[in-house]
DNA sequence: ATGACGTTTCGGAAACGGCCGAAATGTCGC
DNA sequence: GCGACATTTCGGCCGTTTCCGAAACGTCAT
């Protein structure tokens, strides 16, 4: 660590802030594809081995050991162990906003078949942290808006009364928030390029979904899988129609 | 550039997927020191020169040259020749609400006095890219929080029906703005550690703000100086006590 | 034209950081 | 206790990156 080593310089702005060393600290911290590739494997939320995600950044674990130590030490990470495994997660939602916030300026000036996922299954139904993203995710947005139940813009979103109703009467509570009106934000979809619902709406609609059986996680991947109850359900309360995977 | 350079290895999630790569890419820009503090000068807002950002990086101009030029290809910053000069400012909102997400991540974990701005004028009032934060931001966001006038939570915020009519009176129009209602989106401001406005409110607040003479940028800092006439109106409009700065 | 200034390009030197092999630590199952 | 497994620590190699000096380019003023 060089001791903040300040130059001085004349009829310059502003000399080396401390608080911009720490935005490098944390952005040096993503800006390495094994740990990149970390990232992107947690940012659905879920915990996973350091082991396992040796295997997702495609390098040994003593290497991939280091770079989580890093991350976590940077307060990227959050671990937990049990037994001989370690289990590491994002840290807060705070760091999946981030990374949503990275995702999305990667996504830009590049044409989205050579960025977004490449499979099938990526592009139709993905968790992003605690919510649906991909053309699941963007339909059920896509549906309540039109329905008036939320708006979205670019800077945010509401849910309208009716919305608080229509939500009430298909068992998603969103009147135990905290904070007073329930909110949700709007969470650009990089393979889409379009919003889909992210926030404590958005996370309270995957858990219910995941709850009753209409989506269920595929083994060792990030995508979801609608079942044929889902299907059905999606279209008679959302209106949307789930294309049949593969 | 390595050519993607995959190594199989058994029992792995999912190997280097190309978006992570991309994410990385990003994240490696705002990831050096020097690159680091050029953006966070740029957080304001405005545009500057090369040379200026240089002595901002605390780097002779050659290399500011070539971090420019790299940020640029990256798509983070745009560049206007005029002149002489290049002005470097922001791509797009979407960088400045990235780099948000990564000051509030950087902010966590270290105790505010460590992190956020040192000097006094900085923690009272200066611009976050087109809006206002400091205690100046963050006291208008609550003053319009307690009025009743926007509603902010974690997930996002709303302007309320009164909000719209005070707003109205106040010169602040938010009718013209596309996407149906006006929406407004909190930043976390990572000094204070309380939201403030964000989002087309926040810019439209700021703008009028600079427009009717209530606070005025000081030369060469990204800190704002509120005028007499400013205090007064502020404490008339909003209910704000602005303390005399320095 | 000439000189001053702002900016970029090119060169090489030095430092940083990622990667793996080897080995140590800790945990589970028997 | 003893192997098998998951994870971490240590040491050294090697590629990448950053940095600056020197020089070239473009623009403005005289």
């Amino acid at each position: 660590m060089s001791p903040l080593a300040l130059r001085t310089r004349a009829g310059q702005i502003r000399r080396m802030s401390s608080t911009a060393n720490q935005l490098a600290a944390v952005a040096a911290c993503a800006g390495d594809p094994a740990r990149a590739n970390i990232l992107a494997t947690l940012m659905d939320g879920r915990a996973f081995t350091a082991g396992e995600l040796s295997g997702a950044a495609g390098v040994t674990p003593q290497t991939a050991s280091g770079h989580l130590a890093r991350m976590t030490e940077a307060g990227l990470l959050s671990v937990a162990r049990q037994g001989r495994h370690r289990y590491y997660r994002l840290a807060s939602p705070h760091v999946a906003q981030m990374l949503e916030g990275m995702l999305v300026v990667a996504s830009e000036g590049l044409p989205p078949e050579k960025f977004g996922p490449r499979t099938a299954a990526m592009r139709l139904a993905r968790t992003c942290y605690d919510h649906f993203a991909g053309r699941l995710g963007v339909s059920i947005a896509d549906s309540l808006v039109a329905a008036g139940h939320v708006v979205l813009s670019d800077d945010g979103g509401t849910v309208t009364a009716g919305g608080r109703a229509f939500f009430a009467r298909t068992g998603i509570d969103l009147e135990t928030h905290r904070g007073g009106r329930p909110a949700c934000r709007p969470c650009l979809d990089w393979s889409e390029r379009r919003y889909h619902l992210a926030g404590v709406l958005g996370a309270r609609i995957a858990a219910s979904c995941f709850e009753h059986g209409w989506v269920r996680r595929r083994p060792r991947e990030r995508t979801v899988d609608v079942t044929p109850l889902g299907r059905k359900r999606f279209r008679e309360v959302y209106g949307v129609q789930i294309e049949e995977a593969r």
